[in-house]
DNA sequence: CGATAATCGTCAGGTAACGAACAAACTGAG
DNA sequence: CTCAGTTTGTTCGTTACCTGACGATTATCG
């Protein structure tokens, strides 16, 4: 409740507010993406594990879950599928034998230096005409509500009412 | 939040600004929303269809697919999973026999009374201490920016190019 | 040292979304 | 009336997320 008096009844849709948006601009977003990189065979999460690999050098596949915030269990598919395409190599860690190291293959390398840079043109697009200020306070607003939303979900997990002190 | 020493330059989460944190907040606003309705044997979609049903009433499933943003694909499985939990009856159409109508059975209202709403209350502790002037911001943003990509897709799917007169 | 615990990658199974291709049903031109 | 085209829902294949369970490995502690 709190917010918005949201008059109207009907429409599903808009009566959800920024959640609602948030899924709708994700959705078209990835759309947008894949899309434009449709004609190279790449997925959007594959273009972003190939980002990491060309910007920063071979990761820990452990460490690039982290950085892109997904589970282990959803990087390995994703591996596996660039593995498969012979972009990526997946060798076993130095010290460690249970983690992989990812690195490009010359074959991805080379892919990459053909590839346009998506994010950056969807974005001009998509928040050119958009003031800075708008652009910072939706960030802000976003980032807010996915900690507090984090937070509550980790504290209700732990059994962890406040109350109970 | 606490940890994070995040603040530094480059960081791919970061550098992609409204787009990274609209996708975290999406994910993390679906697992708070399943994780409420996990008890009920619910999915996030499977509870939207019934919060349009319980307070629309019968609906073509043609129509709902348009008030949920879903396409006629998606919306069909969703339907057939809440058909085989007997939650809801897929009737053939009156005057048109390609259409379905979609209403609840006495079970889905029964189910029904029982659920919390989660929407309400996720909002509350999502945007609760957030200012109505920023919630507004935000969710123009989102909205100009889906219907920027929208029509450039669109645009590109023309094969319309402005310069190819 | 050896049992136990934690970590890492994978697999299996589930949800949600999409597009393409299809059959059945309707619509409209001729 | 008939046949081509459209609409509606379904099916199938793909992508991308998640959990939970498991095997292999490594770390820890009694």
């Amino acid at each position: 409740m709190v917010s918005q008096p949201e008059a109207s009844q009907h429409e599903a849709g808009q009566h959800e507010g920024v959640g609602a948006w948030a899924k709708r601009y994700y959705f078209t977003n990835r759309e947008a993406l894949e899309s434009a990189l449709r004609p190279f065979g790449l997925g959007s999460t594959q273009w972003y594990v190939l980002y990491q690999l060309a910007n920063d050098g071979p990761t820990m596949q452990r460490d690039l879950a982290q950085l892109l915030h997904l589970e282990r269990a959803t990087l390995s598919g994703i591996v596996t599928t660039l593995v498969r395409k012979n972009l990526v190599d997946q060798v076993e860690g130095a010290g460690d034998r249970r983690q992989r190291m990812l690195e490009l293959t010359a074959a991805g390398t080379e892919l990459w230096a053909k590839l346009p840079d998506p994010i950056a043109e969807i974005r001009a697009i998509a928040f050119g005409p958009t003031s800075d200020a708008d652009t910072r306070t939706a960030i802000r607003v976003l980032r807010e509500a996915t900690e507090r939303l984090t937070e509550h979900m980790a504290a209700a997990g732990r059994g962890d009412d406040p109350r109970t002190s």
